[in-house]
DNA sequence: ATGTTATTTGCAATTGAATTGCAATAAGGT
DNA sequence: ACCTTATTGCAATTCAATTGCAAATAACAT
């Protein structure tokens, strides 16, 4: 078991949860995937990996994985189902899109800290969170 | 007939549609709206304004009005349903979504114009659009 | 005005993502 | 190893959105 696992297990523990076989696997999967995943995909994935899990257990568990904020959601436009990527360890981000290909590439980058603060005088809002995603054409689509 | 209607007409003829009352109805209603509208939001509307109309005539309304570039479908993050509003005659712009009672506000700013240029640079995609949404508790609900 | 033709509409049925109920299964403390 | 409680799988359901098709209607010609 991976180190981070274990911080997982007490995370998942210290609410009441369990660590299971099913809950592992998703887990593994999803800390070694670059691409964030949808929960077909991920099911999917592990089918091909001989691993038995149905998709309402996938849905669940990445429900579960949220909560303890260990993975982001994301619900990228006109996509129409959400994928989910890893969030311990990395920093944060956004993405672009190929509109062609589907193709997601990580932008390591994020212009909007002095944004929010310009918002949140301008609204009264208190900004919790923003969502940002480019759109494109990627280099082999062009 | 709206000065905006005549244009409006002229586009759906151009492209071997016609200017129906239906089409007509959605139209009015989302140009005199602020809050970007559902499709099911839409056809409830039109019926307290004794409108007849049919949900899947709102989703294909919809439909050619985005395509003819004259609305904006809205993605925003967890509402599981899609929102449109005008583009004609407004500038671009992106919103503000409170967490707690759903109301959604105009943010007339985009700071992604030198920020896309870097993205090209970095990623070598060409980039053709973004979305970006902010999230948060709104002065009535702090 | 009237008729012709292609577009649009409404209804029913369908799709696809995600959720829920419930009995069977498995994790983890004792 | 046992017992309690969380978790799983299956079937059924929800909800947004789409599709097929016959009936209605807009645009155009006569």
């Amino acid at each position: 078991m991976l180190a981070s696992q274990t911080v997982i297990k007490k995370g998942l523990q210290e609410t009441g949860r369990r660590m299971t076989k099913t809950r592992q696997a998703v887990l593994v999967l999803l800390e070694r995937t670059r691409q964030p995943l949808s929960a077909a995909e991920i099911c999917d994935q592990l089918h091909e990996e001989k691993v038995s899990i149905d998709l309402v257990t996938v849905y669940r568990t990445l429900h579960v994985l949220k909560e303890l904020g260990l993975i982001v959601q994301l619900d990228l436009h006109q996509e129409g189902q959400s994928r989910y990527e890893m969030k311990a360890g990395r920093q944060h981000h956004h993405h672009i899109r190929c509109q062609d290909c589907g193709r997601i590439v990580d932008l390591l980058l994020c212009p909007l800290k002095k944004i929010t603060k310009l918002i949140e005088q301008r609204t009264q809002f208190i900004v919790d969170d923003h969502t940002l995603e480019f759109t494109g054409l990627c280099p082999k689509c062009q």
